[in-house]
DNA sequence: TAAATATAATAAACACTGTTTAGTAAAAGC
DNA sequence: GCTTTTACTAAACAGTGTTTATTATATTTA
């Protein structure tokens, strides 16, 4: 019976249109004022109408953080092709400082709001995390082996990268790193500068 | 005229009020639960009257934020003692991490939150802020003038060891430090670790 | 001291929020 | 054609931050 692939597609079909538009909101005018409301008036449907293909509100934005994995995935692996992983390594973290950068509002839902958290305990594993992490991790390892960095437990390694980088760029997202009364250019140069160092001195 | 003194005092006394029922709230149950009504309900007065002393819910939680500081600052000066810059330097790192472990909804209200912002902008600057991280910056230019770590701008230092340690600290706060499968207190050795091996690698 | 004024507090409303419930049309199955 | 299932929604619930109009009290002035 075709009627049921078809209403499964339409299912999916609505499910993105919520997401669509959901996520368009977000970017433009950020989480507080993309209200179940105002994604139901974007779409044209009733509010309730969201509840029949979402639980809630966290759900939604649980997508919406998956979706923004999925691109910051996509640009770690264009890294493949870099043969030496120190190399490797220091592409991947100016990507991570980049990607954050660029898409603040993506980066705030993917490594610093609440929102997705309750979806993540109930599927007991952070799936998109994990990935991310992995790619990291397997870069680290690779640089330990051919002894590119100076020798640690590459969990430990990893978690040092990983709070460096989201370090720098959650306290310029979430506006602490304004102390002092820099300019912005200054600030982001200061920021680039010391992503380098703790980089540089990763080194063997 | 003493009226003027003494209706001073009560308002004091009010705004007092309303700040120690707002923070034991807040550190009970979060931010989000920590209302203007349950607030105004906790005092016995009504949610309006909270209106007249206060601008509105942010200037609550600026003063609770501000609050908070002062507490981490008397943590940072007991190591005024130290007489090693370098040593100095760990124990102020190890401070702040603690600091933020055993105070994580302090931690979230200094560093993470956009609600005190609002208020930081209106003032122009971040005195809170500014404070803690000059302590930092001090320490790192004494360090520096020992020649006890490798050299850079003093800045740029600064930036890259607080940057470590919110890093750090609000993957932790947040969260996100749970990807794989390791249990709590392994996780908390492997921060400590990381913290370390970036302390370390500090040193000239 | 009595009337006028200033202050402090509040009830009620406004405009929102996420979410649920009960009821209604339309589509699908028999 | 009739019954059942599906898709949708209006309205309500319980909450949020905040404002306005009103009242009761305290202070000042005549």
């Amino acid at each position: 019976m075709a009627i049921k692939e078809r209403k499964e597609r339409e299912k999916a079909d609505m499910r993105n249109l919520i997401i669509d538009s959901a996520t368009q909101l977000f970017l433009k005018q950020g989480y507080d004022k993309t209200s179940i409301r105002n994604i139901a008036e974007d779409i044209e449907y009733s509010p309730a109408t969201i509840y029949l293909y979402f639980k809630d509100k966290d759900e939604i934005f649980y997508v919406i953080h998956e979706n923004a994995f999925a691109i910051l995935d996509k640009q770690f692996r264009k890294h493949d092709v870099i043969e030496n992983p120190y190399e490797r390594l220091i592409a991947v973290c100016k990507t991570y400082v980049r990607f954050a950068m660029e898409n603040p509002d993506y980066y705030d839902l993917m490594f610093i709001m609440r929102a997705p958290l309750s979806q993540i305990k109930s599927e007991e594993k952070w799936n998109a995390g994990n990935c991310a992490f992995e790619y990291l991790l397997q870069t680290i390892d690779a640089c330990l082996e051919r002894k590119l960095i100076r020798p640690a437990d590459k969990y430990v390694l990893s978690i040092a990268v990983w709070s460096f980088g989201h370090g720098v760029v959650s306290l310029h997202v979430r506006e602490r790193l304004c102390v002092m009364g820099m300019p912005d250019d200054v600030m982001l140069s200061m920021m680039e500068s010391s992503l380098n160092f703790f980089l540089a001195s990763l080194k063997a």
